[in-house]
DNA sequence: CGGGTGATTGAGCCCGCTCAACTCTCGTGG
DNA sequence: CCACGAGAGTTGAGCGGGCTCAATCACCCG
């Protein structure tokens, strides 16, 4: 899917390069922001944080992880962005985060110029951002919750019931991420994630079927450890 | 201060009766939002979870915490509100967390309605709160940060720097809230919370003269254990 | 069939939690 | 002036959930 030329490209150049496959709205019934569409490999980097944020973007398929780094390499998860999905979306001039295709990722780019200027003058559009932003925080203050206050099976069980939601079809859901990204989103090891999973398969409340293939079988018990948000 | 009569007040009964004391204005340079004045004491709600956001608050004096609670008991805090603080500015019409006076505090008291009104016809106001919600929004980020990769000592100081940025004068602070409240916003058991104070007393990073008032003697040593954000 | 990455499982340890005792501060009243 | 009590904070002892380190397993790709 990727030549060696491509995969060289900066995030720039190749959004530059990239046609315009169709046309993509911003959001649904919002004339006048089509966006590029352009490709991604799996680890690569999107936008690094404190970096400019010349433009947003919207999932198109594959997967993408929005964190924070230590120094020493510690990672926090703030977000997985899914297909039809926004992101990048910063009030300020400047990304708070670092984001990267967890898996090889299909996006639509958009200028934040080019939002900008169109918002001045549609208070729709003006409003839709805000509650965007205001979405993104009520999720991130749930997960604070989750992250101050919960165990690990809980956590688990947290992901799993919001990844069925976002991503399942009837119980069955198929993870994009690694136990490592899991891991990094619930504020765990890679290990412990995989002790909860097996613990979870054990007691008949999931299926797995391959690491990344999980069937739901019991999602009261899970929501209920899971808990509120 | 507060008569019987008063505490038992709703809070809206409270909002009602209130007198506009000054023009308090929600941002600076905003004309045509003025809040009207209102006292809560100590421990008291302003308003609950999933509770209709019909005003916006701005905090005068005092302090306030908004959290989110699980059914045991278990909380978190996602945030403190000082002085010269804007809170409860949710985009969609309910709040998302719960919100209760640390200290007895004063509150300027905005409707929603009326800034909804301005807004639609005022780009800058518009504006200002999305990036109000934004900012949040990158509090919240910084604080996943912490919660899922920290250790008990690096958030403490974390913390401590925080509050110094807010309310510290040249290193010495006071602190409004309980060892309670901060195990509950930093993810930890207010006995930690406790030891971590004692250690970096010990090892001449603070001075604690009362447990609320705190002298920073290191500052960069503190910065440097609280890592960024 | 090998090689490599990702996931699972095991063993032992440690940081932060739990439970408990004690101290400090401060307001109230004799 | 001290006595008293209540709430907040500190300190100690021991435990346990999740981490660390390590070995093994599963699954793709050639």
């Amino acid at each position: 899917m990727y030549t060696d030329s491509q995969v060289a490209l900066t995030a720039k150049a190749r959004i530059a390069r990239s046609a315009p496959v169709g046309e993509v709205e911003l959001f649904a019934g919002c004339q006048g922001l089509i966006g590029v569409v352009s490709r991604y490999p799996r680890d690569e980097e999107i936008y690094g944080e404190a970096e400019e944020a010349e433009f947003t973007y919207k999932v198109i398929s594959g997967a993408v992880r929005t964190y924070k780094i230590l120094d020493d390499g510690r990672r926090q998860i703030a977000a997985f962005h899914l297909p039809g999905d926004l992101f990048g979306l910063e009030s300020g001039g400047r990304h708070t985060l670092t984001a990267e295709a967890v898996a090889d990722t299909t996006l639509a780019v958009y200028k934040r110029r080019q939002i900008d200027a169109l918002s001045e003058h549609n208070v729709d559009l003006a409003c839709q951002l805000w509650r965007l932003t205001a979405a993104n925080l009520g999720h991130a203050e749930s997960h604070m919750l989750l992250l101050g206050r919960k165990c690990a099976l809980e956590r688990v069980a947290a992901f799993l019931v919001e990844m069925e939601q976002r991503i399942g079809d009837q119980g069955a859901l198929e993870l994009p991420m690694s136990r490592r990204d899991i891991a990094d989103y619930l504020g765990l090891t890679l290990e412990t994630v995989s002790r909860a999973f097996s613990q979870l398969q054990s007691n008949g409340t999931l299926e797995l079927s391959g690491a990344r293939r999980v069937r739901l079988l019991r999602r009261k018990a899970l929501a209920d450890l899971g808990g509120a948000g």
